[in-house]
DNA sequence: TCAGGTTGATTGCGCGCACAAGCACCAAGG
DNA sequence: CCTTGGTGCTTGTGCGCGCAATCAACCTGA
């Protein structure tokens, strides 16, 4: 609403983010049908995995992973519910604190998840990163960088005009 | 498995590639809700109705519109009928070869998405094109055109082994 | 002309996820 | 001690979408 010039010179400029959309939606789906081929998973569950391959010992609270995958505490709550069924990870009640539980994975689970991540970073290797030099890397780095992280990030001016 | 040397430049730098999923996350989500909340319609009505607007006369035909917006026919079918229901959208069907069907705009259609697209415009300016300098947008635009942008894009070796 | 194969589009089914409601638990204040 | 409010997680419900099966219409060759 910041009027200004009605054509600023990105106004209809919308290429790249066309390219955003359709190249996200290619690869994920293509990584996505990967890792469920070969070990049942989808590119969500393989994520939630490998935050908890990077936590601490106990693991990570729920509302945490919910936080880190943008899923809602209802969606965390399925997806663990699987994982815990097919043997990746177990959940644990907080001593401190009841109400939370923390997710963590089992020995087999980590090591089948180890055996995945390399399997993984190949796709991402072959469809995302290995498509770029290493500058080219730093560039896109740096741009990407420049986007919205969270729904929080985006919420500067959505809706700027209820707002108080 | 092709050995070589086990750490190629880019091999584990997969920073572009979690700011790439987690940008595309928080963005598609705040504009989905944003749309969702001033028209009751989500990103790929959106994008259906994109093409629309900007098709020939008679509309476009399911499975080109399908092929646009990446999903599978049956996914058109559903959206397409939601659309139609709503009064967006009408089907006819082709007076060449009746197993195809065209989708085009209804006059109210029109009118209604043209007034839809200024205001989604501006989101995508807001959460994209809008953090970027002109210079920016093409490198951008550069980069994000090296990534597959269709599944037959993926298919390269995602999973050379099996396929005679 | 008509059988067999191909293509465009639509349903049956299951799954993943958001939303809202609900439950268990904690922390303060009376 | 017992409320009262806030927090973390889980369940009830509905919807969007992919997959597979199916149907209708279109070719092609004999």
């Amino acid at each position: 609403m910041s009027s200004a010039s009605p054509s600023t010179p990105t106004a209809h400029r919308t290429l790249a983010w066309e390219l955003f959309l359709h190249s996200h939606a290619a690869i994920t789906r293509t990584m996505d049908a990967d890792l469920q081929r070969t070990s049942g998973l989808t590119l969500r569950d393989y994520e939630v995995l490998l935050y908890l391959y990077h936590a601490p010992e106990q693991g990570l609270r729920m509302s945490e992973l919910a936080g880190r995958v943008l899923l809602t505490p209802s969606g965390i709550t399925r997806l663990v519910q699987g994982l815990e069924a097919s043997g990746e990870i177990v959940r644990e009640a907080c001593t401190q604190d009841l109400r939370v539980s923390y997710a963590r994975l089992t020995p087999d689970g980590r090591k089948r998840f180890a055996k995945l991540r390399e399997q993984h970073l190949n796709s991402v290797q072959e469809l995302f990163t290995g498509r770029y030099t290493a500058d080219e890397l730093a560039t896109l780095e740096q741009l990407l960088g420049k986007l919205p992280m969270t729904r929080d990030d985006c919420s500067c001016s959505a809706t700027s005009s209820d707002q108080p």
